[in-house]
DNA sequence: GCATGATCATGC
DNA sequence: GCATGATCATGC
């Protein structure tokens, strides 16, 4: 009976309690009753460990621990190829009451109430072995927003309650937010019936809130890694931070940032410069910025004529044929990254000739489309099951289209129908991408 | 100027 | 060795 060892009112004796599980899985230290693995719903190793170990009622609609104003939550864990952990997936929090939080504050939402102590468990996933045997491979962590993190959360808070506001529940999209997501939460299958919202007719997709991925990832490694290179506060934004590192290059040419930089070109073929001097602006040295992998931002550089056009499409990761064949739009990474928050950094070419930084901005996509581009992106589905030698051009959408992304003409992979296709990517329309920038 | 195909340096 | 972001090259 190990739940008959730890106090449920005190932080400290459950801290110390969950601490036993470190090194250990569930069914190491309780047995569990035949079928219990079965019965759960999903997150099932999280409803095991409260049930079976911390000896919690199996459907609280509060805190897990009520006196201790302590929730618990259990996450998953990769193993990183380099060694350490990385987050499996994004950390689920609580679900978005659309009716309920517009007429919330910060101070007195639900949100707050729940996740502002949490004990947070880590448990190694593993292929082929029952959520009972996971091992927790690190401490429980006792988590508490710091303050840095607490003005960027409570906006993000605030700007899904606008949307729900707004009556635009619906168009809620996890690039809307820096660190707290508005997440898919749910089925997700034909069974499941979209909510009511209160401000408009439109039934929109039930949502969580949740940590994104890369949030989770400076839980599991420590605070260093957080990065301090933009000061964000209560009174100054994500954005306006980012605004700052770059205000004093606005207006320069690429030639003088590099100056000032001391970052050069390494070739006349190095292809990502803008993209490494635009990382250096923000981070200083190396080639991460911190902040914006916490947030899990995309930043991409982009080049305009004259004119204002961008010299090129925006290419996205490759994807493989037998892969999109198998998945839907949701788990496809192309929708994972037209669903993140964009920092486009912005160059452009003056009469004369030369190019200079002329602004950064962030930016995610519009739900319409979004819409447009799954259309894109089930088409390309639709045509690799028949010859994916034949992919949609960009001719045939205003958005994105499909493009060979390659080593070179003999990097391949096997079609469906067994012949050897240079490798794809989608891409989002160079005409599209004007249009964002105006 | 644009569509399409083909790379290239980098980092892990 | 390979994915990635970005750019180059060619033809119309």
């Amino acid at each position: 009976m190990v739940h008959d060892k730890y106090d449920k009112t005190s932080i400290d004796s459950i801290f110390k309690h969950a601490k036993l599980l470190t090194g250990k899985s569930l069914s190491d230290l309780v047995t569990l009753p035949p079928n219990a693995e079965k019965t759960g719903s999903r997150g099932k190793l999280g409803n095991l460990v409260e049930q079976f170990f911390f000896d919690l009622p199996v459907t609280t609609s509060g805190i897990d621990f009520r006196d201790a104003k302590l929730e618990l939550k259990t996450t998953g864990l990769l193993k990183r190829a380099s060694g350490g952990y990385k987050a499996k997936e994004r950390l689920v929090l609580t679900m978005i009451n659309y009716k309920n939080i517009v007429s919330e504050t910060w101070e007195s939402s639900i949100f707050l109430e729940k996740c502002k102590l949490m004990l947070i468990l880590f448990y190694l996933y593993e292929n082929d072995v029952s959520p009972a045997d996971y091992k927790f491979v690190l401490d429980p962590l006792l988590y508490e927003i710091e303050e840095h993190d607490l003005q960027i959360i409570k906006r993000d808070w605030e700007i899904i309650r606008e949307k729900v506001l707004n009556g635009k529940a619906h168009e809620i999209s996890e690039g809307d937010t820096f660190y707290l997501g508005a997440c898919r939460k749910g089925s997700g299958g034909p069974g499941e019936k979209p909510r009511e919202q209160p401000f408009s007719d439109v039934r929109a997709k039930s949502r969580a809130f949740s940590f994104k991925p890369s949030y989770v990832n400076t839980l599991i490694a420590g605070d260093d890694v957080a990065g301090r290179n933009l000061e964000v506060s209560d009174i100054k934004s994500f954005e306006d931070a980012t605004s700052e590192k770059f205000a004093q290059y606005v207006g320069m040419s690429i030639q003088d940032i590099s100056q000032h930089v001391g970052y050069e070109k390494s070739s006349v073929n190095h292809k990502g410069f803008l993209k490494d001097l635009s990382t250096r602006i923000l981070a200083g040295g190396g080639n991460k910025v911190p902040e914006l992998e916490k947030a899990g931002i995309e930043m991409k550089t982009v080049r305009l004529s004259k004119s204002g056009t961008p010299r090129e499409s925006m290419s996205f990761p490759g994807f493989k044929f037998d892969e999109i064949l198998k998945q839907d739009w949701e788990q496809s990474s192309f929708f994972e990254k037209l669903e993140s928050k964009f920092l486009f950094v912005v160059f452009r070419e003056d009469t004369d000739g030369v190019e200079r930084l002329v602004k950064v901005q962030y930016w995610n996509m519009p739900f319409s489309d979004r819409i447009e581009a799954k259309r894109v992106w089930e088409d390309t589905k639709k045509r690799v099951a028949k010859d994916a030698r034949n992919l949609p051009k960009i001719s045939e959408s205003q958005v994105a289209h499909v493009r060979p992304k390659a080593r070179n003409s003999k990097d391949t992979l096997k079609s469906p129908q067994g012949h050897d296709v240079v490798k794809q990517c989608f891409w989002l329309n160079a005409s599209y991408v004007k249009k964002i920038l105006v």
